[in-house]
DNA sequence: CTTCTTGTTACTGA
DNA sequence: ATCAGTAACAAGAA
């Protein structure tokens, strides 16, 4: 699933492969995966450049350069976006192709269709991205940042850390793996923590997420880079799908798989209190 | 066949 | 106002 250190290691890599390319030509194969008119999307879209890619959250936003406009995208749980030097034919999967004027091509790939493609004018771009909380990587976003987004509330630790409009980038891998790294359990209520388990978690929170993209991301099941190739955190995961395994810190408890915040929850039971 | 998987939003009830 | 819980969306794997 892309979160944080999937889509920005895309980003990263797609900055290098298509700006300032001019997009002649956009199929668009699923009309679900697109939320304007058809019309109105090409419009704004073809013969028109990419000038720069941003991201806050699991959010990406292309910015249109003749019109201002901004290509938000969003790959949800299964959205692809690859990239190819050469013209390919499409795929079962492939919901949108972007051809830029080197003939090289972009696919929009989504199996399960959650994903979008969206094109906004600058203002609505601003508020999208406003609605969300803090991204990871913001400068801003500090140990003492973290202390104020925590002050006052009264819920699990795990139903924070996925929540978008506190903190932006984090899923159910990285949710758990932030949980195990700092040694607390994923339903601890936060009321709890003092300022040093605060600190701890903050810096669990830098640590994996840094971490998850010098390795490129994590694989599971669909998500692939702007290459086509897997993220290798997947070696490094914890606990994420762990559950028949020892824990790699104690080695004396087996991972416990549980439900919390509606979502599938790993932990070790001996190490994380 | 059923169950599980997950990002996000919407809704209900405490 | 806050928070927990659940359904919905969709498609595939087990």
């Amino acid at each position: 699933m892309p979160e944080l250190p999937e889509v920005e290691t895309i980003r990263r890599d797609l900055k290098k492969k298509i700006i300032g390319k001019k997009i002649i030509d956009i199929r668009v194969i699923q009309k679900k995966s697109i939320k304007n008119s058809h019309t109105h999307f090409i419009k704004n879209l073809k013969n028109n450049s990419i000038e720069n890619i941003s991201r806050k959250g699991k959010l990406l936003s292309f910015a249109i350069k003749e019109n201002k406009s901004n290509l938000l995208i969003h790959l949800r749980m299964t959205g692809q976006l690859v990239y190819y030097i050469t013209e390919k034919d499409v795929k079962k999967n492939t919901r949108v192709i972007f051809t830029f004027n080197d003939n090289s091509q972009l696919f929009f790939n989504d199996t399960r269709r959650f994903g979008y493609l969206q094109i906004v004018n600058e203002k609505e771009k601003d508020v999208a991205f406003a609605k969300m909380g803090i991204d990871i990587l913001d400068k801003s976003f500090t140990f003492e940042k973290l202390q104020r987004l925590l002050k006052n509330k009264k819920r699990n630790l795990k139903s924070v850390l996925l929540d978008q409009k506190v903190i932006a980038g984090i899923g159910n891998i990285y949710a758990d793996e932030i949980c195990f790294d700092a040694k607390f359990r994923p339903d601890k209520n936060i009321t709890k923590l003092n300022d040093k388990e605060i600190k701890k978690l903050y810096n669990s929170i830098i640590k994996t997420i840094k971490l998850a993209i010098k390795n490129r991301g994590t694989s599971f099941n669909d998500y692939v880079d702007s290459s086509g190739k897997k993220g290798n955190f997947s070696k490094l995961l914890k606990v994420y799908q762990k559950e028949k395994d020892h824990c790699q810190n104690c080695h004396k408890k087996s991972i416990k798989k549980i439900k919390v915040a509606g979502r599938a929850t790993r932990y070790c039971g001996y190490c994380q209190k």
